[in-house]
DNA sequence: CTAGGATCCTGTCAGC
DNA sequence: TGCTGACAGGATCCTA
């Protein structure tokens, strides 16, 4: 279920509460969950590919994470340990939302724990299609998902798009925006969210979108995640003993997705759900049109 | 090559 | 209450 926003802000918040930090032992408990032989080492950096996580380590290797559709990280902190600044939380999580994120762990849903020095980072999926795996540093840009990523939506041109659709011109866009190879980042709620904005049915086929149309697709696309990124994305909750603040995108931003019997926030008709690509999707019927 | 459907897995919810 | 099928914020594999 994350979707690049959410991917970029548990990056962000495991990059303030995991880097430098040694990774001292590595508990699988669910073999499917785990790829590679379990390598310890030292956090340098952790980097993102889309809606992949990169974990490098001071040992020429690197974890790569994929969420999928349930995953979460949670990662759990030592108590005042963590760098010694007493105001940062206790537990930060992101990923797939459930009540997880404030469980005591490990649960049901835990597949792999990464002890750490000071605390401790949780893998919990429930559906385990996601996984950790390990690989050389030097191979994590050819590993066969990351190198065939296209360009995030705020680094391409419309142009560059544009010719790619015209590649896939027989398939719905919605399809076509949830091709990582095509444009990556976008997953079910912001591909629903950027063809709302711009007035486009899911269902038009991919050759039938003009220049124009693929220009505001990218900066409808841009403008949605940043929005997310910006409020901590849809999922992601802070748990800190009494005040945790969590995101909120779909709450304060999402105008169609689960909002299926609402009023479309543009003109007021009811926003229905339909199957596109073999996802469930919203739309507003009269503000989305088919171009022919 | 593209397009579309099945598939991986567990849990929840609507409908009977 | 208990069963059943549909469905789920992803990506890959298989078939036509």
């Amino acid at each position: 279920m994350p979707e690049l926003p959410e991917v970029e802000t548990i990056r962000r918040g495991l990059n303030q509460f995991i880097i430098k930090q040694k990774i001292t032992k590595i508990d699988v408990l669910c073999e499917k969950s785990f790829q590679g032989i379990p390598i310890l080492g030292r956090i340098t950096n952790i980097r993102r590919f889309g809606k992949a996580l990169i974990i490098d380590l001071d040992n020429q290797n690197s974890l790569m994470i994929h969420l999928r559709m349930t995953g979460q990280l949670i990662y759990d902190g030592a108590e005042d340990q963590l760098h010694g600044a007493k105001s940062l939380p206790k537990r930060y999580a992101a990923g797939h939302p459930s009540d997880n994120f404030i469980d005591r762990l490990p649960n049901r849903q835990t597949r792999v724990i990464l002890r750490l020095e000071n605390g401790t980072l949780f893998f919990n999926d429930q559906r385990k299609f996601g996984f950790i795996k390990t690989l050389p540093t030097s191979e994590v840009t050819n590993d066969s998902f990351i190198k065939k990523l296209a360009k995030e939506p705020w680094s391409m041109t419309a142009e560059e798009l544009h010719t790619k659709l015209q590649k896939h011109k027989e398939s719905p866009i919605k399809a076509a925006i949830l091709d990582q190879t095509i444009v990556c980042g976008l997953g079910n709620i912001y591909a629903d969210e950027t063809l709302f904005s711009i007035g486009i049915h899911p269902e038009t086929k991919s050759g039938a979108l003009s220049l124009k149309d693929v220009n505001n697709l990218l900066h409808a696309a841009s403008d949605v995640m940043q929005k997310s990124i910006n409020s901590g994305g849809s999922t992601m909750k802070t748990y800190v003993k009494a005040d945790g603040t969590k995101g909120d995108y779909l709450e304060k931003f999402a105008q169609v997705f689960h909002r299926e019997g609402k009023p479309c926030p543009k003109c007021g008709t009811k926003i229905i759900k339909l199957r596109v690509a073999g996802r469930g999707t919203h739309i507003c019927p009269h503000c989305q049109r088919k171009l022919a």
